[in-house]
DNA sequence: ATTACTAGTAGACGAGTAA
DNA sequence: TTTACTCGTCTACTAGTAA
């Protein structure tokens, strides 16, 4: 993604575009943009080719909102700059504890995942898993997480069934060693997996709805 | 200041150059700016003109490191994305005050929904809700609401009677904090009850059928 | 290996203008 | 007023190459 068009698409975002359509002249883009009426249109009809924004052409004034596509990229480059300005060498997740349906769990128990998580985690993980759903307004944590290395665990495919590529997060629970797993592909993620070497809940006393802290590794 | 510049301060600063020098060669910063190397060594000369850059030209390796003037640069873009993605997060609702039949005051009023309330939202509610008939054209937005999280009350049961879970998102109204509770087994809801600390009829001297917005957080 | 010059070129931009 | 075409200019890039 070149950089004119995320600067443009922030621009845009600035004048309210993120979540509704805004009726801007080519004018006024150029304005925003230092540039001309006539960039400023070549700009917008790039954006649309490129379907990070939609257009709704009236008579007398366009009217413009960004895609969720557009949203998307927006949204790398902001994490890019949370990553130089807020992080430190861990991020905290708020979150609590939920009930696993079992979904989870049955895949993380699979032993082609299981494998891997010994060898490349350095831990034989406990069969089960704690589910935590992340507060709303940390979720936005999970995408400045996915956008660092993690430890990449490989999907498989067995007795017919595909188990899809995950990422763990070497991380610790009231300074227990465990690693959160998300899947490698997928957007909105908002319940994690945490494994662990021990009984998480047994051991450090946990009941479902009870409140805490994820201090994931990056 | 040319978005081509910040580019290539955000790519630097990403590489470690915000607070010490690093060793970057031109092919190095290049191959990050997806461009050459000769006009990423131009890049450099530049950011140096501009004084957003110092170089410390060794022998083998070039080091550099932003100078405060960069940094502050840098974080004028960071403080636009927080503009954009902090401040987006609510949803405004439009809709106008209706008479509480009596009905959903008298769910919410009852002590195993106030316990919760009072627990979980960090306010021990007035006695009492503000019916909120949401517009129709933005009954579509409380789908979007309930697909977040919210601070979910459990339903209990009293008397014989049973009392469903609901959810809350602490929202605004005028600026005085409140929260909106939903049920949270239902499809359609255009009615919304609002509680608060305070008795809002009252404190913001509200009349039935008066037009208000409420800001959800979420 | 490096950094950075010169030269040639692709393409980004704005002026003029049509619809 | 709008949006957006064509076209000429200029500049930002890369290749070649020197130090």
């Amino acid at each position: 993604m070149d950089e004119k068009y995320t600067f443009a698409m922030r621009k845009i975002a600035l004048l309210g575009g993120l979540d509704d359509y805004i009726a801007v002249s080519s004018r006024e883009l150029g304005d925003a943009l230092e540039m001309s009426q006539q960039s400023a249109s070549k700009r917008i009809l790039e954006l649309l080719e490129l379907g990070l924004i939609t257009r709704d052409l009236g008579a007398r004034k366009q009217r413009i909102k960004m895609t969720a596509a557009g949203v998307d990229e927006l949204k790398k480059e902001y994490n890019e700059y949370r990553r130089i300005f807020e992080l430190t060498d861990h991020i905290t997740l708020h979150g609590s504890i939920k009930d696993g349906m079992g979904e989870g769990q049955y895949y993380i128990d699979q032993e082609g995942y299981r494998t891997q998580f010994e060898q490349k985690l350095g831990f034989k993980p406990y069969p089960g898993t704690l589910n935590i759903s992340v507060d709303k307004e940390d979720v936005g944590k999970l995408d400045v997480i996915k956008s660092t290395a993690g430890i990449y665990i490989n999907g498989f495919t067995c007795g017919g069934r595909s188990f899809g590529d995950v990422i763990a997060y070497k991380s610790k629970i009231k300074n227990m060693d465990c690693a959160i797993v998300v899947p490698a592909r997928s957007h909105y993620v908002d319940i994690i997996e945490v494994i662990c070497q021990y009984h998480l809940r047994r051991t450090l006393s946990l009941n479902t709805d009870d409140r805490l802290d994820v201090k994931v590794s990056l």
